[in-house]
DNA sequence: GTAGGGTTAG
């Protein structure tokens, strides 16, 4: 293309020279200046060319800007950098580096100025090889001493995620500065190396450089993200007396930590800062806010939190579900949750997933089930979150049927490897009483972590399968996991459902000595238990008096119930003087205590128990049972009037009971409260709400499927031998999970061998 | 013109 010079007399040329002179045209007065050089075909020399490119670029114009570009016959490094520090900060970073490459191949060498955007571009799309690549580039054209251009390679490998050659290239900067060390001091903190975090950090002030607002929010917010709250809440301590203010940005991250603590003092102490700075109008401010008293168990709070927002937006309003799910205002959540439906809010999994949980936490599984359908109904796909948050209330009523809907959406959404999805099916066949479907979930997760090898060992100890708990338990360690706290939780449970006592000690004693963990309370309620139940009462009670620690109502109720099963007096009234003072609205203890009595005919002590409980006003717990029947879950009380169809239900009892006894079934009727007629005792019996379970499921499916229920309570003697019999007479596999274990009812015997 | 920091489900 021919050059031409621009005839200087002509007034629209003029214009269009000052236009381009100057920083402050408009995009208007741009572009008619570009629409003129285009419409009289004339080239202008490089220099003017560059400041159309600049001009287009500080407009965002960068289609523009490119195509002029192109139109230099001879760009210089200085047109290219325009461009490429305006792509920068309009943060298209990929864009920027690609126009970096367009520079390259004009053979044109970068200058120190364009450098630290292009390392910052490639930290910002963490492409670590092109960084590495310019990295290259700038050894070779001599810049690497400079100090910006080495600052921005730190924060580069940094946002890269290479922390060691972040802190090669930091190691060897002539000076520490306070921008390298905050980013690298915050790369620390966000991988949770608390050590190294203030090792940095403490070297810095060695160094004389002063730490500013930005370094401490850095490590604030960095052991906020990898989950080291205790440090981020020490640090801003920390801060706070050496006479730093918080920012918005600081207060916002340590709310949060302090809502994952619960520690609502320096939260509030958290929440004075914010009125003092005047921050309480900031959005993050607010939110954080929301999610603090939500998890610190706040709801009056946390309510007022919420309604002072401005802007409700997705992520308050989803904090607010399970703030208030957590603290157990369930019925508020799904009142709250309700309402945002009406008010046509757009809900997002995570509203549907922490409504979902709040249910599954607080005993709703009924409704989590539902709300589960309504999320699908509505449109929204459920994640790898939503389902371990669901399939717990499958377990939790022995809902089989929707534990495998969930797991055929599972297997079709692909999110079976999840560790959290894959541990929360191994848990819920377990408790539905499909215990080898837990065995073949875990052998098809590729990798496993602590949690899924925990989960099979708690299923195999639920279904008293010792053998095979026993199996996991070394075959984890084998594969290189430590067993924690409730691995042996689990191992002590499964000796104990066996009556393993030396296995049982073995085990209990190891969790010091080889693996250097302490007993915790249920470890020692696990081992009263195994003790009391193989009939060594005052074992247990050796070791109870030898605990380093009070112990609590579960490690008493162990020894009581121990000492029902045994009928000893003497030990029952030990442990439950102690359960009364540390539970004394717990009707179970007076009843365990009274049934003792009543096994030795004491009915004086009897009465007395019955008083303190009338006095009390303590009723007995009614019996509860659930069974799931053509996908839906039904739940019976004891002695329930009011059940539709029970009249049938009692009818059907009544015709079973006689063809029992035909084959030699004879209630047991020792444990019954009161001293009263034999006909009334099997008629209380009868009304047992899993007899009624089974009733009301033979009823209502067909001939030979399996029935499942689950109790409220632990399994009485009469209903377990009534189970066995029913399995053969009615030649039917029949599941019930107590409280305490599985049983597994198949031609008329049980899988725990009587032994529970 | 050139480097660092923020809230929301298991």
């Amino acid at each position: 293309m021919s050059r031409q010079v621009l005839p200087l007399f002509d007034n629209l040329h003029r214009g269009v020279l000052s236009c381009l002179t100057s920083a402050k045209s408009s995009l208007l007065h741009v572009c008619q200046a570009h629409a003129h050089i285009l419409k009289v075909g004339i080239i202008y020399d490089t220099v003017l060319s560059s400041r159309l490119l600049a001009l287009y670029s500080n407009h965002q114009c960068f289609a523009e800007a490119q195509l002029v570009l192109h139109s230099i016959p001879e760009p210089s490094v200085l047109s290219f950098a325009n461009l490429i520090y305006a792509l920068t900060r309009s943060n298209l970073l990929a864009l920027s580096l690609d126009v970096f490459s367009q520079m390259l191949s004009h053979d044109i060498w970068p200058e120190y100025r364009i450098l630290p955007n292009i390392i910052n571009a490639c930290g910002g799309l963490s492409a670590l090889e092109t960084g590495k690549q310019v990295h290259g580039i700038v050894f070779r054209s001599g810049l690497d001493s400079d100090y910006f251009v080495q600052g921005s390679l730190v924060n580069m490998y940094v946002k890269c995620g290479e922390i060691r050659d972040a802190r090669k290239v930091f190691d060897r900067l002539p000076q520490r500065h306070v921008v390298s060390c905050s980013a690298l001091i915050s790369a620390y903190a966000r991988k949770g190396c608390a050590d190294e975090t203030m090792r940095l950090f403490n070297e810095m002030k060695d160094f004389g450089v002063k730490p500013n607002l930005i370094t401490w929010n850095g490590v604030l917010s960095g052991f906020n993200q990898s989950g080291h709250c205790r440090e981020a809440v020490v640090m801003f301590q920390k801060m706070h007396s050496e006479g730093f203010q918080p920012d918005d940005t600081t207060l916002s991250s340590i709310l949060s930590a302090v809502g994952d603590l619960e520690e609502l003092n320096i939260g509030i102490q958290a929440h004075c800062c914010v009125i003092k700075q005047g921050l309480g109008q900031e959005r993050y401010i607010r939110s954080a806010l929301v999610d603090m008293y939500g998890k610190c168990a706040c709801a009056l709070e946390l309510s007022q939190a919420f309604d002072e927002l401005d802007e409700k937006d997705i992520g308050a309003c989803n904090a607010l579900i399970t703030g208030l799910s957590r603290n157990g205002a369930i019925y508020l959540a799904l009142k709250v949750f309700e309402q945002f439906r009406v008010e046509g809010m757009e809900l997002n999994v995570v509203s549907w997933t922490a409504i979902i949980a709040g249910c599954t936490q607080n005993g709703k599984d009924i409704q989590a089930l539902e709300l589960f359908r309504e999320m699908q109904s509505a449109g929204l796909k459920p994640n790898s979150v939503t389902i371990p948050c669901l399939l717990p209330a499958c377990g939790n009523i022995a809902a089989l049927m929707h534990g495998k809907a969930a797991h055929c959406f599972v297997l079709r959404t692909g999110i079976a490897d999840d560790h959290h999805v894959g541990s929360a099916l191994i848990d819920m066949y377990a408790k539905c009483g499909r215990i080898h479907m837990s065995r073949l979930c875990f052998d098809k997760m590729p990798t496993k972590n602590l949690v899924c090898w925990n989960a099979i060992l708690g299923g195999y100890a639920m279904h008293g399968k010792t053998k095979e708990a026993k199996e996991i338990f070394d075959l984890m360690q084998r594969a290189g996991h430590k067993p924690n706290i409730i691995s042996f939780c689990c191992i002590l449970s499964a000796c104990s459902h066996s009556g393993l006592v030396e296995e049982g000690w073995s085990y209990f004693n190891s969790m010091t000595k080889e693996h250097g963990i302490e007993a915790k309370m249920e470890h020692y309620a696990s081992m009263v238990n195994l003790l009391g139940r193989a009939a060594k009462p005052e074992e247990a009670y050796a070791l109870i008096k030898q605990m380093p620690f009070e112990p609590n109502a579960c490690v008493w109720g162990a020894l009581l119930g121990s000492c029902r099963l045994h009928n000893n007096v003497g030990l029952g009234e030990i442990a439950a003087k102690k359960l009364f003072e540390l539970e004394p609205e717990n009707p179970g203890n007076y009843v365990l205590l009274s049934n003792i009595y009543a096994s030795k005919a004491m009915w004086t002590e009897v009465d007395a128990v019955r008083d303190i409980m009338i006095n009390r006003g303590l009723k007995k717990n009614p019996g509860c049972s659930w069974i799931e029947i053509k996908n839906k879950v039904h739940m019976l009380l004891a002695g329930d009037k009011s059940h539709r169809e029970m009249p049938q239900i009692l009818e059907k009892l009544n015709e079973l009971s006689m063809e029992m006894k035909k084959v030699g079934y004879c209630p047991e009727t020792d444990f019954v409260l009161q001293n009263v007629e034999e006909q009334d005792k099997e008629q209380m019996l009868g009304e047992h709400s899993e007899k009624l379970a089974v009733a009301y499921g033979l009823l209502n499916t067909s001939p030979g499927s399996p029935l499942q229920v689950i109790k409220n309570l632990r399994i009485c003697r009469d209903c377990h031998a009534f189970m066995k019999s029913i399995s053969s007479l009615e030649e039917r596999e029949i599941f019930v999970w107590d409280t305490n274990r599985f049983h597994h009812f198949k031609d008329g015997i049980c899988s725990c061998g009587d032994f529970w």
